[in-house]
RNA sequence: GUGAGCGUAGCUCAGUCGGUAGAGCUCCGGAUUGUGAUUCCGGCGGUCGCGGGUUCAAACCCCGUCGUUCACCCCA
């Protein structure tokens, strides 16, 4: 029989990582709260047909990423890969997004299959949000604001790297890749082999390719910049000023593209150089098409997703994650006489009721026992309790160096309080 | 999908030239202590990832396979 394990790519997360997920997430909801936007859970499993329709039908993730299975009607469905796309399903079957607009937020696994390696993995969480029904350029800079008042919330703005680029309307982008195509068709011998495939697939794609000699060459191809319509051009440049002004600091890099084909005008990136291959922290952009393509009424969009574990490792190597004092426990409460059990769980419970607020741990046994527990759980203080001469239940009670001995039940619980 | 490294006890790891498996920690029990740091003794725990091959003999050498880590690709 095979030994049973987890899916490869995917991780349980141990009581002993949850407290810093916990961490981040409540940093996370304390933000999106200032900003005043809503949350928003949508299902894990869609149709195929809705990612088919948003991603791309060429791009990797739609290509060979997704989990897709036939349900027991044999539709087609598929475990979410991102979440924008689910959202703007949902936004529309609810008439959310009609003449109006709108700020979500999310957070939930995401699937896709891949080689796992650091910081990626075939279920992985993402946070994001998303933003409907507003077409200027301050909507933009609100979202990078978000994303900058969560990394100095969490101390970590130092670490990254804000990247920008402007891909453009659509029409100004289709112009600009066939620029592009052509001008690296003719230099084609020149191009690394993933690149001279890309070239036929997602020719944006080869702008940022990791190869020294097609960087090279790109020096002097067409550049991007120059096909912006004037309209992304000013939409670019509002947005840079108001990032100015908010006093956030960022690098323009013209051979920013996204994965997705869904982007327009405005595109962003923040990178850290302490994750190894894994460097994009978060992500986003504009992407005004899609809600008109899913079948609603053309809306101006805006989002970022960060991806939860990639945070984490950062927050780690950083060493920038709290001590989690709370989870120690206050009281050990115990007892050696094997036939006090009952009473003991009683007494706990008294107290648990009496304390809601403290942390209680039961356990019969021998001293030795008792105390080296006590101790490795962290507990402050610790209850001893016995049968007195006269019947009565009574505790000893430690706390630090000092000793209290024979309290009732009423007593010690006062003596908790404190 | 491609490449490289690594798989020995629950955990961290030794294991020489091929000679049939060990330590520390954890856990359990006992003695001592006698009330928040002990100390001492003992015990539980292994199909050396799995399957073949070479050999008198394989944890060790060879082949395959699975898992894992990192990188490519891709992306959060």
């Amino acid at each position: 029989m095979s030994k049973l394990q987890a899916i490869r790519g995917m991780n349980d997360i141990l009581p002993e990582q949850s407290s810093a997920w916990q961490y981040l997430e409540a940093k996370f909801q304390a933000v999106v709260a200032s900003y005043s936007y809503g949350e928003i859970r949508t299902p894990i499993v869609e149709s195929s047909e809705l990612f088919n329709r948003s991603i791309g039908e060429v791009t990797d993730i739609v290509e060979k990423e997704m989990y897709c299975f036939e349900d027991r009607n044999g539709e087609r469905l598929a475990l979410r890969p991102e979440g924008t796309a689910s959202i703007v399903r949902a936004g529309i079957e609810h008439g959310l997004l009609f003449n109006q607009t709108q700020r979500f937020w999310y957070r939930g696994p995401m699937f896709r299959y891949e080689k796992p390696q650091k910081g990626r993995y075939r279920q992985f969480q993402q946070i994001g949000v998303e933003a409907f029904g507003m077409a200027g350029a301050d909507i933009d800079a609100e979202v990078i604001l978000l994303c900058a008042s969560f990394w100095r919330s969490l101390g970590i703005l130092d670490s990254l790297t804000l990247e920008l680029n402007s891909l453009g309307s659509n029409s100004a982008r289709e112009q600009y890749q066939q620029a592009l195509v052509k001008y690296l068709s003719e230099r084609e011998e020149q191009l690394d082999e993933d690149s001279q495939k890309r070239l036929l697939t997602n020719p944006l794609r080869i702008l940022d390719s990791k190869e020294q000699s097609t960087q090279a060459l790109l020096d002097n191809a067409p550049s991007l910049s120059d096909y912006l319509d004037p309209e992304a051009a000013e939409h670019f440049a509002t947005l840079t000023s108001i990032l100015d002004a908010a006093g956030i600091s960022y690098k323009i890099n013209p051979r920013l593209v996204r994965g997705l084909d869904y982007y327009n005008k405005t595109v962003f990136e923040w990178t850290t150089d302490k994750l190894g291959a894994q460097g994009t922290v978060c992500a986003g952009g504009r992407y005004d098409g899609m809600v008109k393509q899913l079948g609603g009424k053309a809306t101006a969009a805006v989002g970022m997703a960060m991806g939860t574990e990639r945070l984490l490792l950062m927050l780690e190597t950083l060493k920038v994650i709290p001590e989690q004092v709370s989870q120690n426990l206050d009281l050990y409460l115990a007892a050696e006489d094997k036939g006090l059990q009952s009473e003991l769980v009683m007494v706990a419970e008294q107290l648990r009721s009496a304390l809601p607020s403290l942390r209680i741990r039961v356990h019969c046994s021998g001293l030795k026992n008792i105390l080296n527990k006590a101790r490795q759980t962290g507990a402050t203080k610790v209850a001893l309790l016995k049968r007195a001469a006269d019947g009565q239940l009574v505790a000893t009670l430690w706390h630090a160096e000092e000793v209290v001995r024979d309290l009732s039940i009423v007593e010690l619980t006062s003596s908790l309080q404190e």
